[in-house]
DNA sequence: CGATTTGTACGTTCACATTTT
DNA sequence: AAAAATGTGAACGTACAAATC
């Protein structure tokens, strides 16, 4: 029996009731749409119970959750039970390069650069590749997967940081953010669920988005990803996969340690997920780690990608996979990218074997060491699993602040930095935290002001 | 009240009953996942109709639907509305370039390859280019949309073929596969429909199934796709967008002339629909041709791909939008690639800025003017609107055969071609052609050789 | 800590469109 | 051309789980 008194209900959105037609979850969908594109809906306001608006509308409630969903999927909305449903803030927190900042006018300690140093030898390296006579052969478009002196070197450089994989098992890529799309497309359909750590990199956040998967935050502590947990939260929402970093987290910049890796990959084999290991930052590890994937050797996806340790510039990048995911991945790099070039491919492979790419990760580590000792002069690395010669750092704030509102406040002060909100996949009240990135910075000087200026900032602001 | 007596029915898939626990719909869907996989269900296989399988299992028959809907999902089942639920044929019809086939025994008719006649004049290029005293500002990793000097190359090379659009509306792809991958993952989400030809691009399709967007096929005639079916589709489903390739049709060679064009973009427009014009044959097409992106200037996205006209192993696509997209491409492009290599942008910039590619693209005419001949000495074109200049033909099959054995007993004698069943949507009793690839025989020779097989081969099985 | 609020998941009913007979 | 077979999509009712008070 509807109860027709609801004019007087304080319901912070009230749909036109004469505007909707079959199909009814439809019409509340796109008005819902177009009120929050059009602001009449601002950020975080929280929209009616859904009974609410089922009994006003004189609906069935599983109509409005249907209508909901279709606005969740689209990012415009998020909804926790038992608390309610929030028009999303802002969207698109992923991080990107604008077109065109050659003249930035704040120093940059958001977006973590890779250090591009390395660039004279690259140039180098290319002007010594196109006097060979086989130059021809890399313009056609055989060997969707690399061609095999490719994968060859992939294989060698995937060996120096204890990944051990047959050539058959490896394919080159344009680049790790292109691996993790071809990951996701080809292994995972829309509506899977994949664990992440609780802060994680944003990009992978909006790709997961882009793609229709659904990322589930799992716990950790000091030392990573927490085993429990993950095992709990399989038990209760069968997860199809997870995605780590353990090399150096980002944004945490943790590393994981043995005992946590192999008892994070029990937890795998137990719930059969597919393990997505990002290795890329495993050039700033110490000797001695093995990756996850090495004990989970049915169920890996291991990207290995040169963008930060040897060339940005290049879009090469090393995926390595269990045999079960062969076929997919083959199908899913002839879907996406055709192949990668393999002029580019040699470009790296020339690197790594003339010995090349190992004097470009140690001038980094050189950097990274020196800006790291930079930073410890203002600010105190609370966790003693941090790694060491990170290119970004986590600091906790002391206090609730807006995301945009923070980080503008910092812009106009002349810093560059991202709040921790970025790196949530649901914005909620967790800790709040900034990640600073050291590589980013035009030299030490810069770096130097730039972190005296945040130390002020916050100094002021708390 | 369930009718217990179908012991006897004569049904082609029996779930085990016991094996049903909660949720009963996901139980079906794994239970039949696994029956196919293992081949106990053979392809195209009819399954029982799904009002019979849940009176034998006493369940409703919307859970029967979203059971099979989860497999159809995932490639494994098809359905047809009015005849049942089928086995999906063995997946996989995308046309992809085995990973070694150096040496080949058969005559390659099947994949289109480029002609990859220009490689010497690209590794020229390339020579050229590691000279200039910019070389290392091709390395590092601003600019993900394309550096301004590329773009403008691009919008260069896109006025060669009468589309006319702002550098603004322009991005640089690693691809034009790359391109169809960031449009449908930026402007469509999974479940949304988009209309195609009968016969159209597999990788395409694959593409589209990957991401779970739906095509839907619009009859043609003679001069591609029918203004008046579109409009009559559109009515009944809501589509979101259209993909075509009015230059020369991947697979039926057919160019959409001026007139069809128009009434094309009239019901595009009409219905709001997202135009994805893959012009990748333009340079095959005779002057006097305007895109159909022209007369939709709110709601196109141009792709223009140089694999085919300038270098295939280069890897660089154009892709031009209009300006409602140009947010969306450029966070799809972040997400996919973070942005393509300046360096194989630039080898494209100095083809297009010297000459080179028009050269190339002569001599590719050319050559393919000359393989059309010799074509014509064995098979009538029937259509005179096909692209009298396309790398491939499309020959009307009088009789009905099946796709794997067709292609199969063709290699058998020699020859490697395409089944028309491979570019369907949904494969049905729908008249069948053979693909014949003109570009990919080493010389005239080689082909002339094949389609004397060919012929030969026709003449016996019909 | 237990009751309440609120969102989620699953199975059901029914009208309808398309294909086949 | 009408009837039967068959899949699709919308809306509904109920049980449950998580968050809050």
């Amino acid at each position: 029996m509807p109860v027709n008194s609801f004019e007087n209900y304080p319901m912070t959105w009230k749909p036109d009731k004469k505007q909707l037609a079959s199909p009814i979850y439809r019409s509340i969908a796109s008005l819902l749409e177009y009120d929050i594109l059009n602001g009449y809906l601002s950020p975080n306001t929280k929209l009616p119970p859904q009974r609410e608006l089922a009994d006003y509308l004189d609906i069935n409630l599983s109509t409005v959750t249907r209508a909901f969903k279709i606005c969740e999927v689209k990012g415009l909305i998020y909804a926790v039970t038992g608390s309610g449903t929030f028009v999303a803030p802002n969207v698109g927190n992923a991080i990107f390069m604008a077109d065109s900042e050659e003249n930035k006018s704040f120093i940059e300690m958001g977006i973590i650069e890779p250090l591009d140093c390395s660039n004279a030898l690259v140039a180098e390296t290319i002007k010594r590749i196109v006097t060979k006579n086989y130059l021809e052969k890399l313009l056609d478009y055989r060997h969707p997967l690399g061609m095999p002196y490719h994968r060859m070197a992939a294989k060698k450089w995937m060996e120096r940081f204890n990944m051990d994989v047959s050539v058959e098992n490896i394919a080159i890529t344009s680049g790790g953010q292109n691996s993790l799309t071809l990951i996701l497309m080809s292994l995972f359909n829309p509506g899977d669920k994949i664990a992440v750590d609780t802060y994680t990199y944003p990009n992978f956040i909006e790709l997961a988005n882009m793609l229709n998967i659904h990322l589930v935050p799992v716990e950790g502590d000091t030392f990573g990803m927490l085993p429990e947990r993950l095992d709990a939260i399989c038990r209760a929402n069968h997860l199809q996969g997870i995605y780590l970093i353990p090399s150096c987290n980002n944004p945490t910049a943790i590393i994981m340690d043995m005992n946590r890796r192999k008892d994070i990959a029990k937890v795998i084999n137990k719930h059969n997920l597919i393990l997505m290991e990002d290795d890329i930052f495993s050039f700033l590890t110490p000797q001695g780690y093995l990756p996850i994937s090495h004990f989970v050797p049915e169920r890996f996806v291991y990207s290995l990608s040169i963008s930060k340790s040897l060339s940005s510039g290049m879009r090469v990048g090393f995926l390595a996979y269990a045999n079960q995911f062969a076929e997919k991945i083959t199908h899913g790099i002839f879907n996406i990218n055709i192949k990668t070039s393999s002029l580019n491919a040699e470009v790296i492979t020339e690197l790594i074997n003339t010995g090349s790419a190992e004097k470009i990760i140690s001038q980094k580590k050189e950097i990274a060491k020196e800006r790291n000792l930079i930073y410890q002069k203002y600010f105190l690395k609370e966790n003693s699993n941090e790694n060491p010669l990170s290119f970004f750092r986590w600091l906790p704030l002391r206090q609730k602040y807006q995301l945009k509102q923070f980080e503008q406040n910092a812009l106009e002060h002349g810093i560059h930095v991202y709040h921790s909100h970025r790196f949530l996949v649901k914005k909620d009240k967790s800790d709040q935290f900034i990640r600073i990135s050291l590589t980013s910075a035009k030299d030490s000087d810069e770096l130097e002001k730039g972190l005296c200026i945040l130390k002020n900032f916050l100094l002021n602001i708390e």
